[in-house]
Formats: structure tokens, C-alpha cells, sequence
RNA sequence: GCGCCUGUAGCUCAGAAGGAUAGAGCAAGGGGUUCCUAACCCCUGUGCCGCAGGUUCGAGUCCUGCCAGGCGCACCA
């Protein structure tokens, strides 16, 4: 609601300004104030105004305030020195309106359709808390799309023949000496089993460097589908995808297709791309210089730097990642002319399918996946170069919108602080020591498994929850904990900025207090006993009273005088910006900026819970007023939380 | 060498598209529960906003230079 009215209000302060001085002018910015006293909204354009028109820019403040009559939504204006104009809202309107727009049901998904590729994790080891931070975002921003009623697809892109799995399927075979049936008998956790051989396959390859033949000998089986390496490696990546898949879904993370690399490999997306930047000219054949005999891509040169060139395809006839990552993104913008078929591979709690690619027709009715009118990639910084070499690949070959449209969500890394080093007791090196983090390194087996991470969350908030909840069943109990240990961890991986690389730290990660998850479910929990006990206490009581209010507010000056209270008023001017909030988070893809607010709100409900004692307010209208408060700024809150994929339980 | 990012309180981080007195959380010290859950609330202190110039009525925010740190720049994925 915030963005419509705050649209007009600008609006309406253009045509004055136009009608008034003559000038022509954009609809002037608006500001929140620092300080309640100043107002809602604020107006500097009189700085800038007293330059055209040669006068103070307070004398201009005062003239416009005086002379601009009734402003939609505002109560007040007044001018402030040294040429501000500070707006004053229509506190009863806007909380009505506020109210109603709360009751409305979120909007039917539509439109054209947005991409949204997350977590792409290696399938030959556990998850760890970086894919957490990716997985997290990703999520995270699929429930703001759809919130705003756009329709997603969310893709988690599986790289189940490259140099990482067959890592560990050399480690299996040749350092182990298993066969396929020995490693299905391996006992879950498989992940974890498989990460500790992923680093100790590196450290083997590091004794003999000649043994990196071996890899390469495995993925040429992988390749061209020889056994027994194929057959091994399809069982590592698939029963590692199952891992994620369930990791994932503990923190209430789902997908709608899995896009594999051995189909893109077999349906020759390649080919089809290679033949399309070859007829349009995005790619070249080296005649000359290092670069002989290899397919190379132009980049743009940035200003006064010489131009830059990209191998897509080796001299041997290879295509490189790249090459191979443009054809998968043509694929996703609906350019490539080919498809995959797909088959169901997991279904969820929820009866939600997770599909995945397959080479041969499904016997049933197969969806259908890719072709997106906006593509998100969402993957961390390091990759940035490679994401603009992708999306030139699809500029060069003539497709400028679709590359607009074809965008890197960018975020840091996760990296260990030295705490959490010593705590995992990881000997680092001199150099390592000095430095303010050490990056996480699946090579190294250097980090904090997610699944480790959410067991020891949810030890700690199940010894919370059992301190306080003593008469609740030991199944309640668990299920609040996890519930808990999902709101700590995904706020965790939320409240910094993007470009903020995270020194994971055990106490912070593990803390329920301050900025966290739990304080945000604490908050609701809390303000909602207010409601259990009120219903338990007054057999009258309904809740229809709320609406009563909204639909018949008092009809003397009460509701204004109740609203005149900057306590209660800071909340709900607080709540209401809630559009307006996640409408940035999107536009700037900074999802901090939701957590952050909703942070805010929380801090507000929870000092108004504290000043005020709803249910002992002995006068009744009132007493609805504030209940009407509390429910409103709940709402918001619900609201934020669900935005976040953090979900509060009944107690806590 | 080139490109991108970062530098704000003891620590971890926010700082709206330049605006009014630079904020949170944690940590430290003190206080609050016959009451709707103390996973809460209140009080207390700390800042050459990396440094130096510049633009502007106004700069933590924009520009330039420098210093420090991180990441990227393969016929690896």
C-alpha cells in the first residue's frame, strides 16, 4: 500500500509545483525523516528548487506549505529549516487502509515466467554452510517473487559428470577397490562418507600427480557411458542429490527440476549452441597467435583496455565450461530449439514433485520446464567473470534482451573464522593464521556440514524448549525445536548484505538472542498469547470485535487520539512499509533489507508488548484498539516471516 | 599487471537515490518478572566513518589519488 500512496503523494506535490512556479519537474523524492516529530515523509526539493528560483530554500519550504491546501493521505504539512517539508500522514486513514490490506489474499502467480536457478551443489559430497547461504537466497528470493504474484521456477542444475564426482569415484575404485554393489552398501550417511574420501582422494592425487590420468580415464567413462565407472558415478551423484534434496528440505527448501549435465551432454545441447555461435559469428576460429586452433569468443573491451578473447572450444576438439554453460542458459531462455525430457525423481512432505532431466519420453504427463522470460542465476562472486562471458555468449548471437534478462544474483562467500577453526580443530597454516577467515574447501574437507550445522541448532533450541515447555509432549517439542533451528539458521544466512563475506562463527550461528530468527518467533509467539488467553478468559470474545472496529471505527475523535500515541504509531507506520521494503529487496536482490525490517518490527511489537498491558485495559474499546494493534502488527510480521521461509511455531 | 568488492563503536554488521543529532546486535556494567512467556524490556560509555584532496547549500554516501585486505582474470570445473 505504501508505494501507490506515497506515488500520489509525489504526484500531487509535481502538479503543484508545476502549476505554481511554472517550471516543469519529475515528482520530487520523498524521504522518511529521522526523527517521528519531523514526520512520515519528507521533502528536500526546495534545496534544489531555491537555485532556479534565486530564493532561501526555507522562504520556498513555508511558501509551498502554505499554499499546496489538502495533500491526499497527509494530514499536515510544514516546513522546516533550513528548507525542509515534512509531512505529517492521516494517521486513522492509514491504519484502517493498513488493516484491510493485510485481509487481502496474496495475488494468483501469472505473468511471464522467472527462472530462478539456485544451490547447484557438486553431487560427491555434503552439503556445507556456503550451499546453505546459496540455498538460503535463492529460496528466499523465489518466495518474494512470488509474492508478488510472479510465476517461478526454481532449477537446481546438477553437475553429475565433471572432475568432482569423478574424483570420488576414483576414490572408490581404485583407492578403495569397491565395486558398485560395495558402495551401495554403504550406510547413510552417504554424503558425509563421501566427503571425507573427496578429501582424501585430493590428498592422494597431491603424492602422485601422475594419478590425475586417473581422473581423466574416469571421466571418459562417465562420458561415453563405460562400466564400471558410469554405473558407480550415477550412483554417487544420484544418491548425493537425494542427500541435498533432503537437507534442503529440512530448512523448507524445495525445487521443481533438477537439470543434469549428462543430458545436456546427451540430447547435444552443445552442438545445437555451437552451431548457432558459429552461423551468427559469435565464435571464431584462431588462425594466429596462443590461441591456434581454438574457438574463442570476443568480449567487449572495457574502455582503453585491449580486447579480450574467451576459448569456448579447445584445440583438441573439447568444449570448455563455458562454452558448455552458454548452451544450458540458451536452454533456459527458451533459444536453444531443443529440450529435455523429464521424470519425477523426489516428492516431498507436501506431495510436490521434484522433476528431473531424462533423454527418453516419460510414461505420463511430463511438465514443462525452461523456457524463461528472466533467468536468475544465483551463485557466488567468484563466478562473476564467467556469468558475463554467458551472457555475452547469448548477446552475441543477437539475443540483447534475453541477455539483459539473463542475471548473476551475486553473493560472498561463507568462509570459517578463526574461532571456528580452532572450535573444528582444523591446524591451519602460518599464512592461513594470519588472515581474518579461511575460505571453506570441499578439496581440503575444510568446513561445516549443513546438516551438522542444523543438528546442533536444533540440540540447542530442543534444551531451550525444554526448560520452558514442560508440559508439552516430547514429539511438540522436537517439532518446535526444529521449527527454531530453521528460523535461527536462515536468518543467520539473511541479515548480511550480500557482498558481505560471512566469518562463520559457532556462537553467533547458535545465538537465540539479540538480531536472530528466534527473537522474531519469540515475538509472535508472545503477542499471540495474548489472543490464546483472551479467548480462554472471555467467552465473549471472537475476534469479530477486530473487524467490528475496522469496518465501524469510533465515530468521535478516539481513534485519532489513540493514534496520537508516537509508541503505538512508530509500529504501525513500521508495518505498513512493508511493500515497499520487499519491493526493494527485490529490485536490488538485497534480502537483507527484508530481514532487517522485519527485524525492526519485531524490535516495535515487542516495545509495545512491554509498555502496554493489553488484556488488564479496562476500557473495552480501547482494549480492542490495542488488540487491533497487535493484530495488525503480527499480520505484517507473519508476512515478513513467510518472505523469509521462516515459520513460527505455537508456543516456544 | 588489469578488473570487481570491502574498510563505520572492543567484536559482527546496518546506514533509504547525497539531507536534519551516524545506528543495531553482541560483549561489559547496572536495573526490571505477585502481571499477555525474561528467547524480553530499560539505563550506561565508546566513533580522525582507512588517509588526502575535490564536487555540493549539505558527503559515511558521489569523483580522483593513495594505503590496507579479499576475490577474480586457464585450452580447470
Amino acid at each position: 500500500m505504501w508505494e501507490e500512496r506515497v506515488a500520489a503523494i509525489r504526484e500531487h506535490f509535481r502538479r503543484f509545483l508545476e502549476d505554481f512556479y511554472r517550471i516543469t519537474v519529475s515528482p520530487p523524492a520523498v524521504e522518511i525523516p529521522p526523527r517521528l516529530e519531523l514526520g512520515d515523509l519528507a521533502f528536500t526539493f526546495p534545496f534544489e528548487l531555491a537555485k532556479v528560483l534565486r530564493r532561501p530554500p526555507h522562504q520556498i519550504a513555508r511558501e509551498v506549505t502554505e499554499k499546496i491546501g489538502p495533500v491526499p493521505f497527509i494530514e499536515r504539512v510544514e516546513a522546516a529549516p533550513p528548507g525542509f517539508i515534512n509531512l505529517y500522514l492521516d494517521r486513522g486513514g492509514w491504519f484502517l487502509d493498513l488493516c484491510l490490506w493485510l485481509r487481502q489474499s496474496p495475488p494468483k502467480p501469472g505473468g511471464p515466467k522467472v527462472i530462478v536457478e539456485h544451490t547447484n551443489i557438486n553431487p560427491n559430497k555434503a552439503a556445507h554452510i556456503g550451499h546453505l547461504r546459496n540455498a538460503v537466497l535463492g529460496d528466499t528470493f523465489v518466495r518474494h517473487l512470488r509474492a508478488l504474484g510472479r510465476r517461478v521456477e526454481v532449477q537446481n542444475y546438477i553437475d553429475n559428470t565433471g572432475v568432482q564426482v569423478a574424483d570420488v569415484v576414483v576414490g572408490f575404485h581404485h583407492l578403495r577397490g569397491m565395486t558398485l554393489e560395495q558402495v551401495a552398501a554403504i550406510p547413510e550417511p552417504f554424503d558425509y562418507y563421501c566427503w571425507d574420501l573427496y578429501a582424501e582422494v585430493s590428498e592422494w592425487y597431491e603424492e602422485d600427480p601422475g594419478r590425475h590420468q586417473l581422473r581423466l580415464q574416469a571421466l571418459e567413462a562417465i562420458e561415453h557411458g563405460r562400466d564400471p565407472l558410469f554405473s558407480l558415478a550415477a550412483h554417487v551423484s544420484d544418491r548425493i542429490v537425494l542427500a541435498h534434496l533432503k537437507t534442503m528440505e529440512r530448512i523448507d527448501i524445495r525445487y521443481d527440476v533438477l537439470p543434469r549435465e549428462s543430458e545436456i551432454l546427451h540430447l547435444r545441447f552443445w552442438e545445437e549452441a555451437f552451431r548457432l555461435l558459429r552461423e551468427r559469428g559469435a565464435v571464431t576460429l584462431a588462425e594466429e597467435g596462443p590461441n591456434k586452433g581454438c574457438w574463442v569468443m570476443t568480449l567487449p573491451p572495457a574502455e582503453g583496455q585491449p580486447e579480450e578473447t574467451k576459448i569456448i572450444v579447445r584445440s583438441n576438439g573439447t568444449v570448455t565450461y563455458v562454452g558448455k554453460d552458454i548452451a544450458y542458459q540458451l536452454w533456459k531462455l527458451g533459444l536453444l530449439g531443443k529440450t529435455f525430457h523429464y521424470r519425477p525423481f523426489y516428492t516431498y512432505a507436501d506431495r510436490h514433485v521434484a522433476w528431473v532431466t531424462s533423454t527418453k519420453p516419460f510414461d505420463g504427463e511430463e511438465p514443462d520446464f525452461g523456457n524463461g522470460h528472466e533467468v536468475y542465476n544465483v551463485i557466488d562472486v567468484r563466478q562473476s567473470y564467467l556469468q558475463r562471458v554467458v551472457a555475452q555468449g547469448v548477446r552475441s548471437l543477437g539475443y540483447e534482451a534475453e541477455a539483459d534478462r539473463s542475471i548473476h544474483f551475486s553473493y560472498e562467500m561463507v568462509a570459517l573464522s578463526p574461532r571456528c577453526c580452532q572450535a573444528l580443530g582444523i591446524e591451519l597454516s602460518e599464512e592461513d593464521q594470519r588472515r581474518s577467515y579461511v575460505e571453506v574447501s570441499g578439496r581440503r574437507g575444510l568446513g561445516v556440514k549443513a546438516d551438522d550445522l542444523l543438528n546442533i541448532l536444533f540440540e540447542r533450541s530442543l534444551q531451550e524448549v525444554e526448560k520452558r515447555q514442560r508440559d508439552l509432549t516430547s514429539e511438540q517439542r522436537k517439532s518446535i525445536a526444529r521449527c527454531i533451528a530453521v528460523g535461527a539458521l536462515r536468518y543467520f544466512m539473511l541479515k548480511y548484505t550480500r557482498n558481505s563475506v560471512i566469518a562463520f562463527d559457532f556462537d553467533e550461528a547458535l545465538s537465540f538472542e539479540g538480531e536472530t530468527g528466534p527473537y522474531l518467533q519469540y515475538t509472535i509467539v508472545r503477542s499471540n498469547n495474548i489472543f490464546r488467553k483472551l479467548a480462554e478468559r472471555d467467552a465473549g470474545w471472537s475476534g469479530k470485535q477486530l473487524e467490528e472496529m475496522i469496518g465501524h471505527p469510533p465515530e468521535d475523535d478516539r481513534l485519532r487520539r489513540w493514534l496520537a500515541d508516537d509508541k503505538i504509531w512508530a509500529l504501525l507506520r513500521e508495518v505498513s512499509r512493508l511493500s515497499e521494503v520487499t519491493g526493494q529487496s527485490v529490485a536490488t536482490l538485497e534480502l537483507s533489507t527484508t530481514a532487517r525490517h522485519a527485524f525492526n518490527v519485531a524490535q516495535q511489537l515487542n516495545l509495545f508488548y512491554h509498555n502496554y498491558h493489553i488484556l488488564s485495559e479496562e476500557e473495552p474499546e480501547r482494549r480492542v484498539f490495542y488488540l487491533l494493534v497487535v493484530d495488525t502488527a503480527q499480520r505484517g510480521l507473519r508476512k515478513l516471516l513467510d518472505l523469509l521461509g521462516i515459520d513460527v511455531p505455537e508456543r516456544m
